[in-house]
RNA sequence: GCCCGGGUGGCGGAAUGGUAGACGCAGCGGACUUAAAAUCCGUUGACCUCAAGGUCGUGCGGGUUCGAGUCCCGCCCCGGGCACCA
């Protein structure tokens, strides 16, 4: 053996043993506990891997060799996500078949994470564009299906005009897809959704019991966006125009009852229920279906038909532009406040949603920020209901006073500054905060926002007109997709235009191979122009038409936990006995992109799954953790003048060789996420050739914490390569004395002084690379390693053999070095083997037990006691651990240091921490 | 605007309310060497001081505590997510 880290000379060779002794094959040995240790599906690019991929599952695959070692049967599966548009976007660019160039893509990336010696069992392996895969997508899609959870509906998509497809909600980032940039367009098409929004409640309250990252669990819960809060019923009064709009008593006007307009009804959601006797108007969404019904003046017909068509060609970017002018038209029609028979002028403004609740509200300016602003712009009444609790009387006082004066012709006069005659009483409005009195609001005024909530839902539910209703921004998951390489979707269209699923004995519905796969361009998917696949026989032997949208990738990767149980069952989708026995995933790893699309998803279906019995847990991932990414070092150039710049740009992105031709005034250096696009990417493959895989593996490991982003810089690598020798030269050195036998031997050797402080070390080492590893603290792990290493030379291992070493240090130093081996194997396995076999041992690291830690022998048995003086440190000094506080007080005070900071004062008070800290509080 | 993270030496970062800066990188000084590489030893927060020693110091301002990087209140800055969701 070497005595420095050469990872030429055995790297290659040990991953070939390990290949040949199906190392990593999943064990399951009766009565062992079980380790599910898994990282995100990839989907396998044509770049192949960056370092940036490895810090992702170098971690994993640490955690998943230390419990293989700790004699758990570890499940740690790899698989590709290769259906989706990313993969048939490049193949189009290639021109050539998807199919076979994820072959390809997938090859390479278990290549390289075999090069980098992850311990994948790769015989549990599958790509999701596999029939054998796919048929079990399509056959929970047909258990959705049946469950009344997928439906199709037409529905208004997000349209990517590049891509050519309709993309999910979540696909969109401002306005724009997330994949292709394209400015996103609205379509009206029949579309495929699933009803996650059924499950809304339960993936919020399971969250809590989850061992996620607090921000990924907080993102979900933004996204589920759970509100409370009111929904109830307003009548309406539509009316001709006139000069100034009458007030219309509904009570003391038995036409209107009378008139089939009265009973003209829509229903409003709102979370604010307390201040509903501020309501000063009402606004629907444009699209709103009562619009339509309204008897308005031809004129106001057609101010609100011109309205409607303005706000249906906004595109989504404009319309959520930031703090955006508020633009309505009024419609003409009045709505009755149920809460004071007053009414109310009704708007459609854009700024209230069609989607989101019942696509109309009630309009509460005094105490809404929105509702405010198009109060102000159009010169609607202002009246505020909610007032801190300190002046609250007075403000009813005069309220009472004054109630003749608020009516509403008066305050069109005076817009809303008639408010100033008591601004000293009020706080500037919109007031939104909720803690405050209600005002100005009949019997309720006095009450607090928490009892008039309660006490006005009450009221509504009493009088039959509305109900406390929980809301959800959460939508329908929008599966479809007008594209061919994803998951057809088993259903046939009758001729009648009813809807059938495939029969389960012809599933999978295969993907046709064909040569034309491009989108069509007109909204359908290419298999729309195959006949051979379009055309199939319903299941009453009629002609009918195929399905032509496939499934987004999102479907195939919210079950595929699943089928690593039993990844080659033909028959069914997994034996629920063998998914029982690894389920839940114990440990998740993968980015925090993911946070509420692939895992909001998977967390539905494994609910799902779990009502039809078909899995016996509620939730699929246990516990998960997101890696930080890796930035590349990448050369920008100032731009030229009249030269445009991408937005948020601040340079043009150069090659490495275009950045050594500038002048260094000319270009500037930014940290930026690994891509070939930006030509700043580290390969695996690069990274192994120059400094050893093991090398990049500790480095990942100790570069940063597991979570933070990670400035990448190839001179990292070295220390690695520096440490890993001195390992390399320390075993070698020691190799000559070491005793295989020192367990046996140990117990009847005298333990000298020496001795016991290498076992002191060995063993304290052992319980804290355990502890980080197990909490994900891979670089305290890897330093732990380092302690333990300079530790050992400080205790003269390196003059083992030219010294006289007593027995006990002898065998002291060889479990030492065994154990240093050991705990390595995680982060360094070649090496680990490496070095194991030069002790002259058989097998593979990865199959010897874990060290075991003995609490006894990694106590201290003296500690440095620091010693304050009114919290400041004066003094340290070495003492016997397991004295009394006393004994440590007693000590402490006769410190010369301290007798010198003590003169003259008075000893108030004294605090000691046993085997700490002593501090003396004088005065 | 709302919701999450985060702010510690020249750099990456350590630190269950108890000795701030572990471990490493980079630097500096030295040993070995004809020389270099490799390796080893020492040193490295700032300031005051010949020294012993002392003062300050974890984004800023307050507070709780015998004791605060850590807890509380109020801010500032950086990163991420959501955003006209009633």
């Amino acid at each position: 053996m070497s005595d420095r880290y050469e990872p030429g000379a055995f790297e290659a060779t040990w991953r070939e043993k390990w290949r040949r002794a199906d190392l990593f094959k999943t064990r399951e040995e009766a009565g062992a506990q079980k380790f599910y240790g898994m990282d995100f599906f990839p989907y396998p690019s044509g770049a192949g891997l960056s370092v940036g991929h490895c810090r992702n599952f170098v971690p994993t695959d640490v955690i998943c060799r230390m419990k293989l070692m700790q004699g758990f049967n570890v499940l740690h599966p790899m698989g590709f996500d290769a259906f989706g548009l990313p993969a048939e976007n490049e193949a189009i660019k290639q021109k050539t078949h998807p199919g076979p160039m994820i072959d390809r893509y997938a090859d390479t990336y278990r290549r390289q994470m075999e090069l980098v010696g992850i311990s994948y069992d790769w015989s549990r392996s599958f790509k999701s564009c596999e029939p054998s895969y796919y048929r079990w997508t399509q056959w929970i899609f047909e258990l959705l299906y049946r469950k009344g959870l997928a439906y199709q509906k037409n529905a208004a998509v997000n349209w990517d005009p590049i891509d050519k497809t309709v993309l999910a909600d979540e696909e969109i980032v401002g306005g724009r897809a997330e994949r292709s940039g394209a400015l996103v367009e609205k379509k009206f098409i029949p579309q495929w959704f699933f009803k996650i929004t059924d499950y809304a409640q339960r993936l919020l309250d399971d969250l809590d019991d989850l061992d996620w990252p607090d921000g990924i669990k907080n993102q979900q819960r933004n996204w589920i966006g759970r509100s409370e809060g009111v929904e109830f019923e307003l009548r309406i009064q539509s009316e001709t125009p006139t000069a100034k709009p009458k007030i219309i008593d509904l009570a003391a006007d038995p036409e209107t009852l009378v008139s089939p307009l009265a009973a003209l009804t829509f229903r409003v959601f709102t979370t604010r229920i307390d201040t509903i006797f501020g309501m000063t108007f009402c606004v629907l969404a444009p699209e709103h279906p009562l619009v339509e019904n309204l008897q308005v003046s031809e004129e106001r017909r057609i101010a609100i038909k011109t309205y409607q068509e303005q706000a249906r060609a906004l595109s989504d970017t404009d319309r959520q532009v930031e703090n955006r002018e508020k633009t309505g038209v009024f419609t003409g029609a009045y709505a009755i406040n149920p809460a004071n028979g007053k009414p109310v002028p009704i708007w459609l403004a854009d700024y209230v949603l069609a989607t989101y609740g019942t696509g109309a509200i009630m309009a509460v300016p005094g105490h809404d920020d929105r509702d405010f602003a198009f109060a102000k712009k159009f010169d609607i009444a202002v009246i505020p209901v909610i007032s801190p609790s300190e002046g609250a009387t007075e403000l009813n006082a005069w309220f009472k006073e004054n109630e003749s004066k608020l009516s509403k012709a008066e305050h069109q006069e005076n817009g809303i500054s008639y408010l100033s005659p008591f601004s000293t009483l009020f706080v500037p409005l919109p007031f939104v905060a909720k803690d405050g009195v209600l005002v100005n609001s009949g019997e309720y005024s006095g009450q607090t926002v928490a009892e008039a909530q309660a006490a006005l839902g009450t009221w509504i539910e009493a009088l039959g007109i509305g109900q406390r209703k929980v809301q959800y921004k959460l939508r329908d998951w929008l599966i479809s997709r007008q594209r061919y390489w994803g998951c057809p979707i088993p259903i046939i269209h009758t001729k009648d235009g009813d809807l059938q699923l495939v029969p389960e004995s012809q599933l999978p519905v295969e993907l046709p191979m064909v040569e034309n796969y491009e989108p069509s361009g007109d909204g359908t998917s290419p298999l729309a122009h195959i006949p051979n696949f379009v055309n199939a026989t319903d299941n009453d032997g009629r002609l009918g038409r195929r399905e032509t949208d496939t499934m987004g990738g999102f479907a195939c990767s919210s079950w595929y936990f699943l089928r690593f149980c039993n990844p080659h069952n033909f028959d069914r989708p997994w034996d629920p006995e063998l998914v029982n026995q690894w389920m839940p995933v114990d440990c998740y790893v993968g980015g925090a992109e993911h946070a509420v699309m692939h895992l909001l998803y998977a967390r539905f279906w494994t609910k799902v799954l779990f009502d039809e019995g078909l899995v016996n847990v509620k939730e699929p991932f246990k516990r998960l953790e997101n890696q930080g990414q890796v930035l590349g070092h990448t050369p920008y150039r100032y731009p030229k003048e009249g030269e445009q710049l991408d937005m948020g740009q601040e340079g043009i992105l150069i090659s490495f060789k275009e950045a050594e031709t500038l002048p260094e005034s000319e270009i500037f250096y930014r940290w930026a996420r690994m891509s070939k696009s930006k030509g700043n990417v580290v390969t695996p493959d690069d990274a192994v050739a120059t400094y050893g895989a093991d090398a990049l593996r500790m480095y990942l490991l100790f570069v940063a914490p597991f979570n933070a982003d990670v400035q990448w810089a190839n001179e990292g690598m070295s220390g690695q390569v520096r440490f890993l020798s001195k390992i390399f030269r320390m075993v070698e050195e020691y190799q000559p004395l070491y005793s295989a036998q020192w367990r046996d031997l140990i117990p009847f050797t005298e333990i000298d002084d020496r001795a016991r402080k290498v076992r002191r070390l060995t063993h304290q080492t052992i319980k804290n690379c355990t502890q980080d590893i197990e909490r994900f603290s891979f670089n305290t792990y890897v330093s732990w390693l380092m302690k333990f290493v300079n530790g050992l030379q400080d205790l003269g291992i390196a003059s083992a053999t030219t010294n006289e070493l007593s027995p006990g240090t002898a065998l002291a130093f060889s479990e030492a070095v065994e154990t240093l081996i050991l705990l390595l194997g995680p982060g360094a396995p070649h090496s680990s083997d490496e070095l194991w076999s030069s002790l002259g041992k058989e097998g593979f690291t990865v199959n010897i037990p874990w060290p075991q830690f003995d609490s006894e022998l990694a106590a201290d048995d003296t500690v440095t006691l620091a010693v304050q003086v009114n919290g400041k440190l004066r003094d340290t000094f070495e003492i016997a651990v397991g004295l009394s506080n006393q004994e440590y007080e007693d000590a402490a005070k006769s410190r010369e240091k301290i007798v010198h900071h003590l003169e003259g004062k008075a000893i108030r008070k004294v605090i000691v921490v046993p085997g700490k800290l002593v501090n003396l509080v004088v005065g």
